[in-house]
RNA sequence: GCGGUCGUAGCUCAAUUGGUUAGAGCGCCGGUUUGUGGUACCGGAGGUUGCGGGUUCAAUCCCCGUCGAUCGCCCCA
């Protein structure tokens, strides 16, 4: 009988154990440790909805929706897509289920993500983000809040030294509009000078030529006309209000008039918390305001703001978490032991010790196994104590050894 | 979708210009020690060298394809 082949992980989709998933943990349980400060309730939502409540949303023309959907037909035939982000899915959520009744409506969740992208250093085709969104409120302080947030996120991780928050605005219709006039009119201008990918972007996403990597680009680039020339009044109030927040909550920002959204839907602020220490992928955060984007999905014209952040990103540069283990291994000798212990394990862990016991071995594998997992006391317990009702504890850090009543026994490991 | 680098034991890595039974450390299992771990010593299991094809008397090594990993481009968290 021949073996059968292993099938394999899916390319781009991970397995965490150990020290990655505690470092994927501690970033997850950080941010919901902050959440409820900020008043955001956790939302529930499908990783996958139908296609086009990102085709339309996103933008057709963007490469999330043209060429990194995960899409396919279910048994009724409908065009079913896992989620590639989460701001659509809960801007469609916002819509069925009636939740303009809470506008401004704060939420927050996190959760699986799926692109068809080529993995590389901090990119996978099943990631994780975090998100953090507010639906509703058309004031920059939901911005502030927002980005308030982020900050204390990034700074309750440890990684707040290594990463900027640089901030810019792409301003409202009226101002985005004029100003794109006239970025692809400069372009126009300058195209035997732009690299051929950026005439590709000319064409399809012009403000992106703003931020391109390309030597060749940069020039063109930076000579570009600035939003703030084509600024409308009310843009520039909001924009304001945005910074003059940032600076009274405390959160250092710079400007980049660079920065552009990859996505057709932001208007107003938009921002990047941005590190040098992740290779290609420098975005650790990301966000910024969406007011036209519940429009796109049939809705009323609905101003938002949220953000995202990036589980694996962040993961990588916290410091290594302390690893989780038991306080108390117990090691029983001979069956009468065994059966004891089941009934010592089940109480210790019932008052709130952890606990643990090998399922099977003689003294000496057990003692190992106690000692490899990191237990600070073993518990044994042959027939010997237990005639006496009693068990030996020992301390793993210095060997020390006492016996103790088996009744006192959550007392004399609890430190 | 495009380009660079790399796939040898569970893990980290060796293996002379292509040469005979592919090695080591760690880990695992057993023993020295039938009631005491972290140290030490002894022994053992574990490989179709990612997969498929080609060149050659001979391939872990050279060539092609493929799958995967990794880094970058595009794009993005």
């Amino acid at each position: 009988m021949s073996k059968p082949a292993t099938p394999q992980a899916v390319r781009g989709t991970q397995d965490m154990l150990g020290e990655a998933a505690e470092r994927f943990q501690t970033v997850v349980a950080t941010f919901d440790r902050l959440r409820p400060l900020y008043g955001f309730g956790r939302v529930e939502v499908p990783v996958f909805e139908a296609t086009a409540v990102f085709a339309r949303s996103l933008g057709e023309t963007t490469d999330v929706v043209s060429k990194e959907m995960y899409s396919f037909e279910d048994r009724g035939g409908d065009s079913l897509t896992l989620r590639p982000e989460f701001t659509a899915g809960l801007a469609r959520a916002y819509l069925t289920e009636g939740w303009q009744r809470h506008a401004p409506l704060k939420i927050a969740t996190h959760g699986p993500l799926f692109r068809y992208e080529r993995p590389q250093k901090g990119r996978f085709r099943q990631f994780h983000q975090l998100d953090a969104e507010v639906i509703g409120a058309a004031e920059p302080a939901a911005d502030v809040e927002l980005l308030v947030l982020a900050a204390h996120l990034l700074d309750e991780l440890g990684v707040a030294e290594g990463v900027t928050l640089t901030l810019n605005t792409l301003g409202d219709a009226d101002t985005r509009d004029a100003w794109r006039t006239a970025l692809v009119a400069h372009f126009e201008a300058h195209r035997d000078a732009l690299s051929e990918e950026s005439l590709d972007r000319l064409a399809r996403n012009p403000l992106r030529i703003l931020d391109s990597k390309d030597p060749r680009d940069r020039p063109v680039a930076d000579a570009a006309p600035a939003i703030d020339d084509y600024m409308s009044a009310e843009a520039g109030a909001f924009f304001e209000k945005v910074t003059g927040g940032l600076d009274a909550a405390g959160v250092a920002w710079t400007r980049n008039a660079r920065l552009v959204r990859g996505l057709d839907y932001y208007r107003h602020t938009a921002f990047e918390f941005v590190t040098d220490r992740l290779g290609a992928q420098g975005t650790v955060l990301g966000g910024g305001r969406y007011d036209g984007l519940i429009e796109t999905l049939g809705g009323p014209a609905t101003p938002a703001v949220g953000w995202a952040a990036g589980i694996e990103r962040l993961a990588m540069l916290i410091d290594t978490p302390k690893p989780e283990h038991v306080t108390v291994a117990l090691v029983p000798m001979g069956p009468a032991a065994e059966a004891a212990a089941i009934g010592l394990l089940a109480g210790l862990r019932r008052q709130g010790i952890a606990a643990d016991m090998a399922y099977k071995g003689n003294m000496k594998k057990r003692m190992h196994k106690a000692d490899a997992s990191g237990a600070r006391f073993a518990v044994i317990l042959g027939d010997d104590e237990l005639a006496k009702g009693e068990a030996a504890v020992k301390d793993l850090a210095n060997g020390s050894q006492t016996w103790v009543r088996l009744d006192a026994l959550a007392a004399a490991v609890r430190h």
